[in-house]
RNA sequence: GCGCCUGUAGCUCAAUAGGAUAGAGCAACGGACUUCUAAUCCGUAGGUUGGGGGUUCGAUUCCUCCCGGGCGCGCCA
């Protein structure tokens, strides 16, 4: 459809120019409704007022230019000021030979310059399991990742492990007095401690492998174990739920690999670092921020920020042509000042991109519970999966645009769970994958044939045709805007335009060449239904 | 006080980055299986898009004020 949307583009353009109209701006694009048309541009409306004609003399013009044989369009109607474009059955099938003919390919690779991107998500604390508040990051980020991979670029998951800070020290501490809680010797849990159950269990296992006498040994023996245990368990958690990275990037080698100090070297150099109060500050108010941040505390000990900065340093050397950062909406107030060291750092802000995904608010017997690892109240990804499964999950998840809020109701989506939308989609994979099995019984098949698609002409066969010619146009959407729901939205389309299709038009009848020409626009949706699925994380069934 | 996000049907969310009569699912009501999976399809009902003002041929979308919700504003991470 693309084709066709620069196509009309090029040719309103060409008549604007003739006819000296100036440069207004030529949008075609999808209308929300289907009766007016299947293209249309608000063009009439916008030259109106500047060139004092109304808006038919103006289409008048414009319609004239569409002969009657014209390879794409089919009709063109004057409606409210709008035109309205018909796409030509011609394109329909055409498109859907195309769609068939190229298969997983059909789409991919469409961007005009692929880029090296990188996408840093989840990035939790490895101070407990992920929660249902993680999920929604991970099933964004994942998606996305697949959006953009889709469309062309190369990119590169990762996963940010904090396994250097303050936060790893209370985690080791937090383990280790909980194991002589257990063993009964005199114990001090921290009022700012890990309070959840793993913790305990952690300290379980500790005693189990090593014996009572392991409470003597030292904090960091705990924070190793608690660090690995747990990230072993984030890994796990993340595979179940579809989502794999493809670097974990530890905190600790910036500092083992003298990355900070480079980083600290370069800003004092380029005259971006002073000292005040005894503690060193970036200049980050030269590039927008409003005001100073501290990189190195006045007791030696360097801030979140700093290491963060030479984490982005880390992967500006790594030459990525853009950076992007998946945050929770309580980071917003971070965004400015990681932008202008960033920009301090000599990378164009512009190529480094900080998403905010919001929150995600869980409800749990009626009552609003909150999420804090620390605390230890949570409801874990890994209870959420148990319960309805990666594919429910993932779905939900990604349905809502990323900035919304998302309230999760636990109990609703374990009741809600056989009536969820997404078995929806699923089901149509599984009836069209149905076809396909009865159609193999039959020795009937579309390799290698040619089949009359002319044949295709029932209204909901059109329908079916036109909203699987949609996706690339969805697809680049999504990628160029980084809004994961719209292919979700997208989903819904082609699924009811195929369960109608479904109802209306038994594909393997007594008409040979009708079925085979349904045969092949089935072939055609299994192919985007299948694309489109898995991009989203959602398991294309076979069978239901 | 300042900043980011947000308010759309009873509920959970869309609405193609300014378009035409604001759409889905769930919940409610009524139809359709001798036929490729009825986890489907068709229909009915459900709305002053939080409220006021403005810009525009045209506003759920942009600006402004007010009201409500979430989250921030450290030499925390």
């Amino acid at each position: 459809m693309e084709e066709v949307i620069s196509y009309i583009t090029k040719k309103l353009k060409h008549i604007v120019s003739t006819n000296n109209w100036g440069n207004p701006p030529i949008i075609v694009d999808f209308p929300r409704d289907e009766r007016f048309g299947d293209l249309s541009s608000n063009l009439p409306l916008v030259l109106a007022k500047i060139v004092k004609k109304s808006p038919k003399d103006i289409s008048d013009v414009f319609i004239g230019a569409f002969s009657e044989d014209d390879e794409y369009i089919n009709k063109v109607e004057f409606v409210n000021g709008f035109l309205n474009f018909f796409v030509s059955y011609k394109f329909l099938y055409r498109e859907i030979k195309v769609i068939n003919e190229k298969g997983k390919e059909y789409g991919r690779g469409m961007v005009e310059k692929p880029l090296k991107i990188q996408v840093e998500f989840v990035s939790a604390n490895p101070t407990g399991p992920l929660h249902v508040g993680h999920g929604r990051h991970a099933a964004f980020g994942d998606s996305l990742s697949r959006i953009l991979e889709e469309v062309g670029h190369n990119v590169q998951r990762e996963y940010y492990v904090n396994d250097a800070g303050k936060q790893m020290e209370m985690l080791g501490i937090s383990i280790k007095e909980r194991a002589k809680e257990i063993v009964g010797v005199p114990s001090s849990f921290p009022e700012d401690g890990y309070k959840g159950e793993y913790v305990k269990d952690i300290a379980r296992e500790i005693i189990e492998k090593y014996g009572r006498e392991v409470v003597e040994k030292d904090v960091d023996f705990f924070k190793e174990y608690g660090l690995n245990k747990i990230l072993d368990g984030i890994k796990e958690d993340l595979l179940d739920f579809g989502v794999e990275f493809d670097n974990w990037f530890s905190e600790k080698t910036l500092y083992d690999n003298h990355i900070f100090e480079k980083v600290i070297e370069y800003l004092k150099r380029k005259g971006l670092a002073y000292e005040k109060d005894e503690a060193l500050w970036l200049k980050t108010t030269q590039f927008g921020d409003d005001k100073d941040r501290v990189l190195i505390r006045s007791n030696g000990i360097p801030t979140y920020f700093a290491g963060d900065l030479a984490y982005h340093y880390d992967k500006i050397m790594r030459g990525f042509d853009k950076i992007i950062d998946v945050w929770g909406a309580d980071h917003h107030g971070y965004v400015k000042r990681m932008k202008a060291g960033i920009h301090a750092l000599g990378y164009p802000e512009e190529d480094f991109e900080a998403l905010l995904v919001q929150f995600v608010s869980l409800i749990k017997e009626g009552k609003n519970i909150g999420m804090s690892t620390r605390a230890g109240e949570f409801v874990t990804l890994r209870e959420l999966l148990n319960e309805v499964g990666k594919d429910v999950a993932r779905f939900y998840y990604v349905s809502k645009s990323a900035d919304a809020h998302l309230e999760f109701d636990l109990d609703k989506a374990r009741h809600e769970t056989k009536d969820n939308p997404m078995f929806y989609m699923q089901y149509a994979y599984a009836r069209l994958s149905s076809i396909f099995e009865k159609a193999r019984e039959r020795n009937i098949s579309i390799k290698g044939v040619n089949p009359d698609l002319t044949l295709l002409v029932h209204e909901d066969e059109v329908r079916l045709m036109k909203s699987l010619i949609k996706y690339p146009y969805i697809l680049r959407k999504a990628a160029t805007h980084y809004a994961v729901h719209l292919l979700i939205n997208y989903l819904q389309d082609l699924a009811f335009a195929f369960h109608k299709f479904y109802t209306s038009c038994k594909v393997l009848g007594d008409n040979k060449s009708l079925t085979l020409a349904r045969l092949y626009l089935v072939g055609a949706t299994k192919i985007i239904l299948n694309k489109a699925l898995t991009l989203v994380g959602v398991t294309a069934l076979e069978k239901m």
